[in-house]
DNA sequence: CTTGCGTTTGATATCGTTTACCGTTGAATG
DNA sequence: CATTCAACGGTAAACGATATCAAACGCAAG
């Protein structure tokens, strides 16, 4: 155990607890004289204030849910990064849940509850029924991460139907006139929303149009969707709606003997790292 | 805020604050009648306990710290994964910290304790001087990931030397005889060993040892490294002492129209998800 | 040498819980 | 029917900190 409380360093440093509580409290009056002698004795002891405790009076735990349920998608190694990062910098800590293993979305929230979390990022490409509307009613901030704008839950991602609107201008200035969507789940406003620009813009175009959805925003969902599509009669080129899709989506085309874009085109979505890597064909 | 107190349930039960605390920790001594009773009107409040305030008491409070520098290297994200669910299971909440961006170790450790984390999982390649140490002396349980063990520090990984070892007599079983080392960081422990284990085990078998260092455990790092070695004189097959160093290596290769194995053996390590996508080339 | 006023300081209540400790209760025993 | 004893429930003191408030302290002006 650390051990070593507030009252310990005022005892040593013979001044009051008070005292002490003020020397580390940002903004707080405090003489330079006393400052300097509570210091000394912080630092001879090994004293920094706990701030579990500091959170019971301040009603402020710094703490914030980082919630997600795809741990197979590289590029939310990316996403992790930049919001441990961003919210560091910020004074905030992540509380990391993996939603994967939850037995339910109910267990998650009462967890983060009662860690008092100040807010919840939720990283999930589909949001569980009544997930962030639990956190708004028990009056925490609530960020999803690549969601829809509805005007209930605050929302940091792309314009999805814009995206699938400039996919499909893509594919079909490269000259493409068939072109097919092969989306994640099915469910997910991700999916729908790109769909629908995508569709919407095809058509103007004068293309048509399939679609179809892989089970999960993963390398082997792609793969198999693939498969599965080129099996059959097919579209000339098609926008698969993520990344690691597409490169599944690649493996595929590979197996069959097609070669990209000769035979067939693929467009992805998100500019994760990974598809800069000029080894994947 | 969510604001229901344990105060506010015993009120509503017309019961004393204890027995509220009692039906809510775990064997305690509790009527059937009472338990019932306070479960109702906790139900009807949505109480739920606050851990933090509870940890105050009880100097526990279920929090460990996930440390890690490495948000490049996609093999990360099956470790968080496997971390993030196994810390669950038993009921323990990771904390998050992305080492990358902070000041200084320092700054992390006085944070994890300033939270009364109970342990700290350092997934780092490369292990910050006296960051160990520092947690150790302030009775904070340490695991380090991938380590070497010191005695000083538990340990969870593999055995570096060993897989050394399985590399070099692979190579040399497939008939390369002028074997090359490509390592990580060249300080860390994981890089020492696997070199230390390969060379000795090709130079038992008569084999040919170069070796050299990537400057992280990364795609590019990778790529560069092999682009290097591959402009002069170059061994018949190197063992990347990772497999995103594999893959960065693999891309070097392609891009001067080196075929693997053909032309050139490449050995990884860590089998990671991606080793497995068939259209890696 | 007062008076007045702004700055520091310390006592104390409080945050939401748990946990001795002790008094009640009620069933079982003789 | 009195006695014993285990099980239960309440009181009050922690846990480690902050916040309010009033007393103490300087110091300049009168």
């Amino acid at each position: 155990m650390t051990g070593v409380t507030l009252s310990d360093v005022a005892q040593r440093a013979g001044v009051s607890r008070a005292a002490v509580s003020r020397t580390f409290t940002a903004g707080a009056s405090v003489s330079a004289k006393m400052r300097a002698r509570v210091e000394a004795a912080a630092r001879d002891l090994g004293y920094s204030p706990n701030l579990l405790a500091r959170s019971l009076t301040t009603r402020k735990t710094q703490l914030v849910g980082l919630v997600s349920n795809n741990f197979h998608n590289p590029v939310f190694l990316q996403i992790f990064d930049l919001f441990t990062k961003g919210l560091q910098d910020r004074g905030l800590r992540p509380l990391l849940v993996n939603l994967s293993d939850e037995t339910g979305p109910a267990r998650s929230v009462q967890l983060l509850r009662q860690y008092a979390v100040e807010g919840v990022i939720l990283a999930t490409s589909h949001l569980p029924q009544g997930f962030a509307s639990a956190f708004r009613d028990a009056g925490v901030a609530v960020v999803h991460a690549f969601g829809r704008p509805t005007g209930q839950t605050d929302v940091v991602g792309i314009d999805n139907v814009a995206a699938g609107k400039m996919a499909a201008q893509t594919l079909i200035a490269r000259g493409y006139r068939h072109v097919g969507f092969m989306g994640g789940p099915k469910d997910a406003s991700t999916t729908q929303d790109r769909l629908a620009g995508f569709a919407a813009a095809a058509q103007a175009l004068g293309g048509m149009v399939s679609h179809s959805f892989a089970g999960a925003y993963s390398f082997e969902a792609g793969r198999v969707e693939m498969t599965r599509l080129l099996s059959g009669p097919r579209a000339e080129a098609y926008f698969c709606a993520d990344d690691v899709l597409t490169i599944g989506a690649l493996s595929a085309a590979q197996a069959v003997g097609l070669r990209v874009p000769d035979d067939l085109g693929l467009i992805g979505l998100n500019d994760m790292a990974m598809a800069a890597w000029a080894n994947i064909n």
